[in-house]
DNA sequence: CAGCGTACCTGTAAGC
DNA sequence: TGCTTACAGGTACGCT
């Protein structure tokens, strides 16, 4: 959704100045706010992609390597598009205005953990710098919604590891677009628990968790969707889906919908879990 | 090297 | 009422 908001709004811009207001927006950038900026000033952009949670525009740049500006929202990010004129954010971060003196794209975010890096590109041909990964995110996996996702590969990559399945929803390289509260409505679906070690996965299992991850992304992509009609790219999905289709996540002493068994909440890696305690039963062998 | 724990940050809500 | 503490989230990095 921010995706395709990007692309009808920045595609064919020209950068003409960039603000960093805050450094840590751009701690992953190397070069520090200085040469962020630097290595984008008169760069167009031409178009928006995105792989798991990173979105990226490519930029090329007259006289340069392509580059791409990539973003992580966190938790809290959000990209908008707004006049120039336009009262700044509490939490603006970042700001890019365009030659054409048009709407400025602003990088806003209240908790600080997004990021912007400006990346290049490796081996391009300019014909194909949109099909083009950005370096510093290579080792993402594609999403489960990627046309190209190869389900038999995940199914022998989980096989080979030595997790819980939860953490292995969690990380990236294997899977992308899960975050904690998919990973818990996702599991409540599939009927599995989070300790469930992924080396004893049966084909059938990770078929089910693998299309309960696609039902729970499908749905909160529908219900996040509406935040986006107005002029600027929202990108909160999240905030439709929270109110209606959560079955686990958040329902600590409240009834499972199957089965009427009280969900509970457990610590997991610093934050929380939940799940029906019959519908999903601890492993005899749990990793977590 | 794979796996696991923790720091990072800030607003909200619960507890005393 | 006002202060303190816990909690939420994703990633990168450090340790074993």
């Amino acid at each position: 959704m921010v995706r395709r908001g990007l692309e009808r709004w920045v595609s064919g811009r020209t950068v003409a100045d960039v603000e960093v207001g805050h450094p840590r927006a751009v701690r992953r950038h190397l070069g520090g706010g200085v040469d962020f900026t630097a290595r984008i000033v008169g760069g167009t952009a031409l178009g928006a992609r995105r792989r798991g949670k990173y979105l990226w525009l490519p930029l090329v740049v007259p006289g340069q390597a392509p580059v791409a500006v990539v973003a992580h929202l966190g938790m809290s990010g959000q990209l908008l598009l707004r006049p120039p004129e336009a009262p700044f954010e509490k939490h603006l971060r970042v700001r890019f205005s365009f030659t054409d003196r048009g709407r400025e794209l602003r990088f806003v975010d209240q908790r600080t953990f997004g990021a912007l890096v400006v990346d290049t590109i490796d081996d391009v041909v300019a014909a194909h710098v949109l099909d083009q990964l950005p370096r510093s995110i290579a080792h993402i996996a594609r999403d489960p919604l990627d046309p190209a996702f190869d389900d038999d590969a995940l199914h022998r990559a989980l096989r080979r590891r030595h997790t819980g399945i939860k953490r292995a929803l969690l990380d990236q390289s294997l899977v992308s677009g899960i975050g904690n509260i998919y990973a818990d409505e996702a599991l409540w679906r599939a009927r599995l628990h989070a300790a469930r070690p992924t080396e004893t996965l049966t084909r059938a299992e990770t078929a089910r968790v693998l299309g309960a991850v696609r039902e729970v992304m499908t749905a909160a992509l529908a219900q996040g969707g509406t935040s986006f009609d107005s002029l600027y790219v929202n990108v909160n999905g999240q905030s439709g889906y929270f109110e209606r289709s959560l079955e686990a996540y958040g329902r600590a002493g409240a009834p499972c919908r199957r089965c009427g068994t009280l969900i509970v909440r457990e610590p997991f890696m610093n934050r929380s879990s939940y799940r029906c305690p019959r519908c999903q039963p601890r492993p005899r062998r749990a990793r977590l």
